[in-house]
DNA sequence: ACGTGTATATCAATCAATTGATATACTATC
DNA sequence: GATAGTATATCAATTGATTGATATACACGT
């Protein structure tokens, strides 16, 4: 019984089981270094971003300045992370040698990952999907933007 | 600042970015029905498979079953779909007469939605993403599965 | 200099989903 | 027919993220 036919809204449970899949394969490949996947995306992110403000990297990582936060204060007490004053209020964060050492083993891990990927679905397959993935944020993103919480036809 | 360009772990981001702002989307498009972009696609579950389980629900919806079970109630509580005895613990779910009323009225939303996607995008891109996106999920399952929690080169 | 506006961080409460555990109904096997 | 195994539902506790609200630091226009 398991994958639907039917086309309403196929898209979008497809969407979320793939990212639910990703993440459980990101999670699972990480879980003896003590990483999750969403730390892992954070330090990747601060290792291309050395000095980024937990209120950007809330923003870089689709999820609220709170939940970064939490994660932010997680990733510090843990010594992966260390955070100086900034302009204004913010908090710059930077890798310890720790927490490099630690991204570089697991951002390894991932790179298997994304090689098994890429010779499942072949490179140019993934290539692709990456594009679609950001066109297709982009338009729904765009969508909201524009109408203000009023998108495609609400009389009916 | 936005965009990230580094390699590693760009499609998991963008995983996890297309499908909060498809989410969103559609929270957005169905909000004055009082409807949940899940609790949508549950109704379009039961509409297409009628008298299914809450465990089979999960499965379909990927979530777990007592996260269905929460769901479950409440559209049970609101009236839009009814619960009846049948084979073994199962309670079969159906659309009661209102439940049809609004899942007609947000699946139409919902194509109105899929529409604008694909005008944007082009109809050939997004079922091809669509296929991408099965395609993605069963690789990392199948990954999961076979090797039962070890996956890739963990030896780094 | 001063008020306005914007960005950041963080506290508090709430919500939704998960993990873990338990009870029930049926199926299959010995 | 008793026993083991499987599937379903559901209770309880926990986690993770969200919305809402507040305080601080700076930039800007007047």
């Amino acid at each position: 019984m398991a994958p639907l036919d039917d086309e309403t809204g196929r898209l979008f449970l497809h969407l979320k089981a793939a990212q639910g899949a990703a993440r459980n394969a990101l999670d699972d490949a990480l879980s003896d270094l003590g990483l999750t996947s969403m730390q892992l995306i954070i330090l990747r992110t601060i290792e291309y971003y050395p000095a980024i403000s937990g209120a950007q990297l809330a923003r870089d990582c689709f999820v609220t300045p709170q939940a970064m936060a939490a994660n932010i204060a997680k990733l510090e007490a843990a010594g992966l992370i260390a955070r100086n004053k900034g302009q204004g209020r913010i908090l710059e964060a930077h890798l310890t040698e720790k927490g490099r050492a630690i991204f570089d083993r697991a951002g390894s891990r991932v790179q298997s990952a994304e090689r098994y990927i890429a010779e499942a679905l072949g490179a140019g397959t993934v290539a692709e999907l990456d594009r679609n993935l950001r066109d297709l944020t982009d338009c729904l993103q765009k969508s909201l933007v524009v109408t203000t919480s009023r998108t495609w036809d609400t009389d009916n």
